[in-house]
DNA sequence: GTGAAAGCGCTAACAC
DNA sequence: GTGTTAGCGCTTTCAC
């Protein structure tokens, strides 16, 4: 029943080395012999243990993702991408959830790191310098996080916040309150980044609440102290947390978009289907997954770092969380000072 | 750099052997020799390197995990429960997403048994022929399946849909919808079983729809149907399809839970937010996830098939969406025929 | 109680 | 082009 690499050397009349090479390097071999041991290989459904190739060529053929939360609707479209992807590349993915706590991340990848070629760490919580020691333990790449000499895989959340916010000027909303998320999240300094220059810009005030968890209670929770800034645009960290404003606002018998616009990050499948839908700015998380394994591919391969780092545009999706600010009328000079 | 059993062997002062015997027979050592391995391999940061056990041993220390679609968030509780169960254990788990698609599901088995030990089989939508065919490639759990010979975690979705109706029957309902989810799930055979039971001793109406997706935008659409039968009450097949059932009928002006009552299936968080909260079955799906790894761990341990079924209850969450058939009012005997 | 030695299945020099 | 051979790092008889 076990058919190793003897068995098939044995039945194609050649070597060992012969039915290696007809996986591992086919040019050396004789189109014949070739053809003869892959007839025999296939017949018997022979597949080189990975185990033992690695054992010599020091690699596993696997790769390891971890993520805060698999429950958080933004990654599983990251998981998937990634997925997908590295089985087109004949990687296996190990993932694992840290429940968003730091701790747990270093652990994992220091457990993780023995068994896998390289790491996609995602929207990592950790410290800049865990993240240096893991990226000792293994090839590392992290996603939606920027470290120089580190390979990464950049969502535009800055661009996105210019987006949203230039969207709320164009409303004539002046004053707009930004809900903070998680306190080590690169995206959310990012997106901070992004209000605060076109803020700067504009004239248009800023106010700022949080940090907050990025869930939908925090976001019911900020609601009221959203709504007790007299701001009559929201934007929260992410849809998660925007959903828990519209669900807060609505209990308070608070119209949206008419009384307040809302706006979120992400563009969760849910964005598009409660009521009102969700103003947000869509991350291309599949696509981000896909761009991590690549990333990783590259640097497994030691190709020289032609592109160490992949940036992907966001873009608002424009919904109904968000109308003019109608008091004053837009009509009425919306842009000036 | 490398540290490998040699060097370990060779900094204590003993064979290699000796070493191995530390990790994996301590109790064939001397106290004192197994206490200075285990110190100097703990100075090195010494692990024993998996592949090569594993090539020895035929074990790989790895478990695969096979979901129809992560983004599910019934799915999510599983995951994070058998991760944190596998990793107990020192197992590392492999994950993937079929997208619900029957016939990649054997391929990623087929692909997977070579580098696992086990693999762990949720909700799956093959059939019976192909399920046993991925039995024979490797040992295999199957969660929320029921087959002869095939170690299974069974959630109680019959007994979860019999809560569910007996509350609308307690409620004066004398006309139900139920939505049917996937054609081949077995969960949906089991809640219709149920509810079948139930409808057929109450003689209360039990109308069915679908089958439909799982999913929201499925929901919206059966909302007009179950509507159109005149029902007091709607059974959706899971929490998904009920929160698009609710999104549509509120889009129609329809009251929930005064002109109709709504369930779901699974509990998902968002079950808990949205508005009105979502009466809904509850599924311990994080338990289900520990469970199957329990089962697996206990296989591949070649223990005599202590139970190779594991069965979990599930609960009635009695939340916002289900409320009293008023008219005709329920204490006008609301049982009788 | 401990060591020597034989592989697990494979790849990668090195021969021819 | 193809075969021979030496390990990769480890577990497991079999001696002592």
């Amino acid at each position: 029943m076990k058919v190793n690499i003897h068995e098939v050397a044995r039945q194609a009349g050649v070597s060992i080395s012969t039915v290696s090479r007809a996986f591992n390097a086919p040019d050396l071999l004789h189109p014949t012999t070739r053809a003869r041991v892959l007839e025999v290989a296939n017949a018997l459904g022979y597949q080189p243990n990975r185990a033992a190739r690695g054992l010599i060529t020091g690699t596993t053929g696997n790769m390891g993702l971890i993520v805060p939360d698999v429950a958080n609707p933004f990654f599983p479209g990251l998981i998937k991408g990634a997925q997908s992807r590295a089985r087109g590349a004949d990687y296996a993915v190990f993932l694992a959830d840290t429940d968003e706590d730091p701790a747990a991340e270093l652990a994992l990848i220091r457990a993780m790191a023995k068994q896998v070629d390289g790491i996609i760490l995602a929207s990592s919580r950790m410290s800049e310098l865990d993240v240096r020691d893991a990226a000792g333990m293994t090839s590392l790449v992290v996603v939606n996080r920027q470290m120089r000499g580190i390979p990464a895989v950049i969502l535009d959340s800055a661009g996105g916040a210019r987006q949203a916010l230039e969207h709320f000027i164009a409303l004539g909303h002046r004053r707009v309150v930004f809900l903070n998320g998680p306190r080590n999240s690169w995206s959310n300094r990012e997106r901070r980044r992004g209000l605060r220059s076109v803020a700067a810009k504009s004239g248009l005030e800023l106010v700022e609440l949080g940090p907050y968890a990025p869930r939908f209670e925090a976001g019911m929770l900020a609601a009221d102290s959203a709504l007790a800034t007299g701001a009559t645009a929201v934007l929260a960290y992410n849809d998660l947390m925007a959903l828990g404003v519209l669900a807060r606002l609505s209990d308070r018998g608070v119209q949206v978009p008419d009384d307040i616009s809302v706006t979120g990050f992400d563009d969760i499948p849910l964005a598009m289907m409660c009521t009102p839908s969700l103003t947000t700015v869509a991350m291309p998380s599949e696509a981000a997954g896909r761009a991590a394994v690549d990333l990783l591919l590259g640097v497994l391969a030691q190709r020289e770092p032609t592109r160490r780092r992949i940036e992907l545009p966001t873009q608002l999706m424009v919904r109904a969380s968000t109308a003019p600010f109608a008091f004053p009328p837009p009509s009425q000079s919306p842009r000036a000072t």
